[in-house]
DNA sequence: CTGTTAGCGCCTTCAC
DNA sequence: GTGAAGGCGCTAACAG
C-alpha cells in the first residue's frame, strides 16, 4: 500500500494535462496568463499525481534561495539571561516567516572565537544560500563585517545591535530612556545616593544603560563615588560580588540600579546576607523582565523590552527589502516599558 | 575598489586551469582520480578567481540538500521552563552541525494548532528540502506523523520524545529513574507522606515522572491520598495553586515532589505564605535544574537532564544514518542526575 | 494565451 | 586521469 516513489515532475503534469511544461510552470508561479481551462486541467493533474515542485530546482532557476538566515553571535557558554532574551525573538521571527514563502536557517558564532566571527556569514553570502540575513547579537559584530554585508548587496537587518557606520538597517530599543526613567523613579522615591552594577562594556546594551545612569546623575545633580559603579559579568554571581564590594565601602547608597535582572538578584542576595532588607534598606532595580525578576522575593522593578515587535518589524522590513530593494530598511528605536514592582521603595528616613 | 561582481563558476575555473569542467568538479568533490598536477593548477585558479561553488546547483545535481531540519513542537505562548530546556539543546545541535557540511533549518509548530501539526514537516519531506529531521518536543507529535516519517524514508530522530510505534530513532532520558531516586532520597530523610504536583498529562516527561511517583509509593509502601496528587500547568502559578489545595487538605504531607522547578517554586511560595518553612516543615523537589532552582531560597533539590549529550548523540547518529542507511539510529535512554540542594531535608519529628 | 528551448551551475557516466 | 555531454527539475525569453 506504499505510495509510488517515482518522483513526479513538471513534465509528468504537463503530459497528463495535455499542455506544455511552460504553461504548467506559469500556473505554478501564478502568472496571469494562464487560461481558466488550462488551469483547471493542470490543477487536476497536479492533484492526481500528487505533484510537488522541487524547491531546489526552482531556486536554482530563479537564482533565489527562499530562505532567510538568522545569525546569532553570543557568549559561550551562553548565559541564561541571554537565552531568555533570545528565545522570544527567535520564536517571533519564525512565527512571522512561517506565514511567508521563506524558510529559516540558523547559524551561530561565539564571541570567544574572535577570528571566526563573520566567516560563517560570509559563506552564506558568497554562495547565495540565503536571500536575507537577520543578525541577533548584544555585542558588536565588528564593523568590518558590516562593511562586507553592505558590499554584498544582500539585504540584512541588525536586531538590538548597533553599528556606528550604519544609519539604517537596525532595529534597536531605547535602553537609554528606560534607565533614565528608572533613575527618575528612584529620585521621586527620595533616593539621592544611587549606585550602578552594570555588565561588561563590550555589550552594547550595557553601554547605553551605563550612559543613561551617568547622564541622570548629572541631570538630577546626584552624589557620585567611583566605588558605587561596578562592572561585572551578567550573571547572578557577578551582581553578588559587585554588591559585596559596594557594601564594603564607607559611604552607602540607598538604591542600586543593575544592568539586568540576574545581577539584581545577585545584589539582593548580598544585601540580605548582610542582614539588610530590600527595599527597606536598599532599593534594587533590574532590566529584562525575565522570569527570575518575577520569582524572587521581593519581585524586581525592571524593564520590559519589546522583543516580539522588534522581531516582527525586522522580518517584515527585511522581506519588503528583498522584494523591492528600493524599500530600504530604516533605523528604528523601539521604546521599553518600566515595570514597577516591590524591589524599589521609598527611601528610609 | 569594489570586487568584481561577475559570478565565477566552474567553467571559468576550468578555462583558467586549462582542464575540463569535469576535472574541476572531481577536484571539488575530492575524487581520488585527479592528478597532482591538475589539482595544483585548479587550486591556483580557484584562489585567483575566488571561486566558491554554488550550493544550490550542487545540491540539485546531487539530489541532496545538505541541510537538516530541527522541528520543534511546543506550547504557545511557550512557557519559560520550556525555553530553558530547549535552548541548550538547540545550541548543542548547532554546535555539532557547524563542524559538518550541513546547515540547520528551523521550523516550529504549536500544540494549539492541532490540525497544523505535521503539515509543515510534510512539506519539508515532500520537496526534499532537508536530508534529515530532528524532532524536539515534550509532547507527542502524533503517531500518524511518525508513520509518515517512516514512510518517507528520510532519516529522523526524536529528541526527548517518545513514540509507541517506534522501537528506534529516539534519544530519551530516564525521567523514571530520576524521580525514583528522588523518592528514595526523601524516604531516607524520613519522609513517609509525600505529595505530587505534576504537569499536564499530555506532556510525555510528566507522564513518566508521575508513574515513577506512583510506583515508588507502592515500592516504599507509603501512605496515599487522592488529594496529594495535583496536575497543573507547568508554571509557577500552577504549582502555587496546587500547593494551596494540598495545604487545605486535612492530612498533610511532609514532602512535595514537583514535575519541574517552576512548579516547585510556586509550591514553596504557597508554603511560605501560610507561615511554614522549607525544608523545615515541607521538603520540596523540582526537575530541570534551571536557573530558578538555583536562585530561589532555599535552592531547590532537582534533576539535571543530559541535554547537551542528548543533542550531540542525536545529530551524530542522524548524520551517520544519512551517510549510510544501514547504520540505523537506535533507541537510547540517557541517565539523569539528581542535584541535592537545600529544599529537601530531614523530616521534622 | 501557449509551446519551444536555452539556460541555472554543477555532477557523473561513458568513452578514450 | 581526463574530456564530452546529458541530466538534475524548473524558469523565462522568444516566437507564434
Amino acid at each position: 500500500m506504499r505510495i509510488k516513489k517515482h518522483k513526479v515532475k513538471l513534465k509528468d503534469v504537463a503530459r497528463l494535462a495535455n499542455v506544455s511544461v511552460g504553461t504548467v510552470s506559469r500556473y505554478i508561479n501564478n502568472h496571469p496568463s494562464v487560461s481558466k481551462k488550462s488551469a483547471k486541467k493542470i490543477q487536476e493533474a497536479i492533484d492526481k499525481l500528487g505533484y510537488i515542485p522541487n524547491l531546489m530546482a526552482q531556486n536554482l532557476a530563479k537564482g533565489v534561495s527562499n530562505s532567510l538566515l538568522l545569525y546569532i553571535l553570543q557568549e559561550k557558554p551562553i548565559v541564561e539571561s541571554t537565552w531568555l532574551y533570545e528565545l522570544p525573538i527567535i520564536q517571533s521571527i519564525y512565527d512571522y516567516i512561517k506565514a511567508t514563502k521563506y524558510s529559516l536557517q540558523l547559524a551561530m558564532d561565539y564571541l570567544e572565537d574572535v577570528q571566526e566571527i563573520g566567516k560563517l556569514m560570509n559563506e552564506y553570502i558568497n554562495n547565495k544560500r540565503v536571500d536575507g540575513i537577520i543578525i541577533l547579537s548584544t555585542f558588536s559584530i565588528g564593523e568590518a563585517n558590516v562593511v562586507r554585508l553592505m558590499d554584498s548587496e544582500i539585504p540584512f537587518v541588525l536586531l538590538g545591535n548597533q553599528s556606528a557606520i550604519l544609519s539604517s538597517n537596525q532595529i534597536l530599543f531605547d535602553n537609554y530612556s528606560a534607565i533614565s526613567e528608572i533613575m527618575d523613579h528612584l529620585y521621586e522615591l527620595g533616593h539621592r545616593r544611587i549606585a550602578l552594577i552594570n555588565g561588561f562594556e563590550n555589550q552594547q546594551h550595557m553601554i547605553q544603560r551605563g550612559k543613561a545612569y551617568f547622564d541622570s546623575l548629572k541631570r538630577l545633580d546626584l552624589e557620585f563615588h567611583d566605588e558605587w559603579v561596578k562592572y561585572s559579568n551578567h550573571a547572578v554571581d557577578g551582581g553578588y560580588k559587585s554588591m559585596q564590594e559596594i557594601l564594603d565601602f564607607e559611604k552607602q547608597p540607598t538604591a542600586i540600579v543593575c544592568g539586568n535582572d540576574d545581577m539584581a538578584v545577585g545584589a539582593m542576595k548580598a544585601i540580605k546576607e548582610r542582614g539588610f532588607r530590600v527595599p527597606d534598606d536598599y532599593s534594587v532595580t533590574g532590566f529584562d523582565d525575565n522570569i527570575i525578576s518575577r520569582v524572587v522575593e521581593p519581585n524586581i522593578t525592571t524593564v520590559r523590552m519589546p522583543l516580539t515587535s522588534m522581531a516582527e518589524t525586522a522580518v517584515e522590513k527585511l522581506i519588503e527589502n528583498i522584494a523591492d530593494p528600493e524599500k530600504e530598511i530604516p533605523l528604528e528605536v523601539l521604546p521599553c516599558k518600566v515595570i514597577y514592582r516591590s524591589s524599589s521603595g521609598r527611601v528610609r528616613k
